[in-house]
DNA sequence: GTGAAAGCGCTAACAT
DNA sequence: ATGTTAGCGCTTTCAC
């Protein structure tokens, strides 16, 4: 059995009250009997019980952590900032995963709230009506990881998508490449999708380069089967394509595989671009040029924002838009036109 | 303020404990107070707060997760497997990143075990003594995911290293090779390195190859860079290399990485065999072939056999070895004598 | 400076 | 069938 206050209060002593008081504050003990206490803990391998304390502060310092597939690899650094932030500040992390499915979603919250959790991070997904009625009961601190909300006012941290797609789009036209395909997300994914098809357009535009969208966009889910296949769609209705824009590491994975096995010589006959710099990138071939969000340090950031909105300390912005840039490496190259 | 079980009583006109009665066992309350008390739940909102059952029951439902790097890929696959197990009995994991760290890992046990926790599954690992009277301390169910222990009886799950190890190679023998290099873990390393290499030995000498190890295997850290390393000092000690077992996923991702550069042409000049099969095998090119453990299944299986034995039930096996299979893709190929 | 006692939210005897 | 009460392990007044 584990000891607890009342066996150390026996062997040292002195009252329960004592002993707690040695240990959250132990100069207002005499020294006499605070190394008694001291002994007597160490002696039971005595250790405090998060339970009764969690119940009495109302404070259980720990934090529940919702992700769509965590197998998806885009989240094994998200992960690992969030924790080594919540070690930091002393916090555990409690992550579940909705497998993108309402229900889950809607019973780890109820338990999270049942365990008295003291806040959450909520990753990727888009912020329905319903899901903020949810919110909204919990009635607890709640920041939005890789996602945000413009219609509500919950904090968030992610990179400007429809920049970032910019960016990438204007990195390959710089290059010289005037035929970009785009294999992206739904139009309806406010994440992966409509932002980053607004930024691959925007930077057309302002090339003066004219398309016709649907020729060059093909969608797919998120993982590498069903990009493979919008590949093939893609390099199959536009051929001259000299460049691609993956809106994922993984999508552009998939596009490699794609023309590696079609022997498209990668740079040289068609370039390829990614999106989240994923620790992937660096291990394909070729090594893919990318344009990085600084994944670790968004789930730190998101722990961080969220202990602070725990602690009462207001946050600078309600929503947060990390730097992204490119990273390049080999899956890019100058195209010269015939 | 959330509300509590006396806020319902007192809505309901019923005493805390009939309140309780139709939350734990509806059938022994009047059908007519049973339904004013619903009532009042929903009304209210109310859930029950964990902390104060888990104080009576000491039973948290909740389980401690240590890894020791969760970024690696490795744990993707294993995690969503532990996630699933838990969810479907109703438990919630509480993922600690233990970074390598002694001092970080004492840490997390500790608070873990103020926690109260139920369990918890150790990966990767090894036990030394010192962990091994940590664990004896915290008395609470624990079981090896991806490691095991044969001075201590801890259960754990994982698979046949030596055994996975002699088949890759006797594979790779068998498809004609008989100058086989090989990129390991450390000889210390209870998992990814001594094992793996006695499996890679006991093949070669089943098969009547002579070999002097040390010209043929080359150590380095489980990551990328290193295991680039690696396979550079083992492609320049041992050039007449046709085939090389790297015993990760990630160090043969880094071998193909080297091959690729130096323009050795995979399979035909040099075939690659990985292990693990974790989702990038499939995403890579060539697609890799590699000795597949059962990730997810070995992630749920660890949460089910925790699960056991905090319900008291008794393990079939102290140590259980899941099959582990190859998965031929396209980076090895049949290599005909010159 | 220290102990006694109330109470955090709940369950589980024990009464009735 | 239901209410009263003790108690899970702790913190925090309130006395002394």
């Amino acid at each position: 059995m584990k000891s607890t206050i009342k066996d150390v209060a026996r062997m040292a002593n002195v009252s329960i009250s004592t002993v707690s008081r040695v240990l959250n504050n132990p100069d207002i003990v005499v020294k006499d009997k605070r190394d008694k206490v001291l002994q007597a803990v160490k002696e039971l391998n005595y250790s405090p019980n998060a339970l009764a304390i969690g119940l009495i502060h109302k404070r259980t310092k720990t934090l529940g952590v919702l992700i769509p597939d965590i197998s998806n690899l885009f989240y094994a650094e998200v992960i690992k900032g969030m924790e080594d932030a919540a070690h930091e500040s002393g916090n555990n992390l409690i992550i579940c995963n909705t497998d993108n499915n309402e229900e889950r979603r809607l019973s780890s919250l109820k338990v999270l709230s049942e365990k008295q959790i003291d806040g959450i991070v909520f990753t990727s997904e888009p912020i329905f009506p319903d899901s903020y009625e949810v919110f909204k009961r919990l009635n607890i601190p709640i920041v939005l990881a890789a996602t945000h909300s413009l219609e509500y006012d919950i904090p968030s941290v992610k990179v400007d998508d429809e920049q970032a797609a910019y960016d990438a789009t204007d990195y390959l036209i710089k290059k010289g490449h005037t035929k970009i395909g785009m294999i992206s997300g739904s139009m309806l994914d406010p994440i992966s999708g409509l932002p980053r098809i607004q930024g691959f357009l925007r930077a057309h535009r302002a090339h003066n380069i004219e398309l016709v969208p649907e020729d060059r966009i093909e969608y797919g889910k998120y993982l590498f089967e069903d990009s493979y296949k919008a590949m093939k769609a893609l390099h199959t209705k536009f051929p001259e394509m000299t460049a691609v824009f993956a809106t994922s590491d993984e999508r552009a994975l998939a596009a490699i595989s794609y023309l590696h096995e079609h022997k498209v010589k990668i740079p040289d006959e068609v370039s390829v671009i990614g999106f989240d710099n994923t620790r992937m990138a660096g291990m394909c071939f070729p090594k893919l040029t990318t344009v990085a969000q600084p994944l670790y340090e968004m789930g730190s950031q998101a722990i961080k924002m969220l202990d602070s909105l725990i602690n009462g300390v207001a946050l600078d912005e309600m929503r947060s838009y990390m730097n992204h840039w490119i990273v390049e490496r080999d899956s890019v190259k100058q195209f010269n036109q015939v």
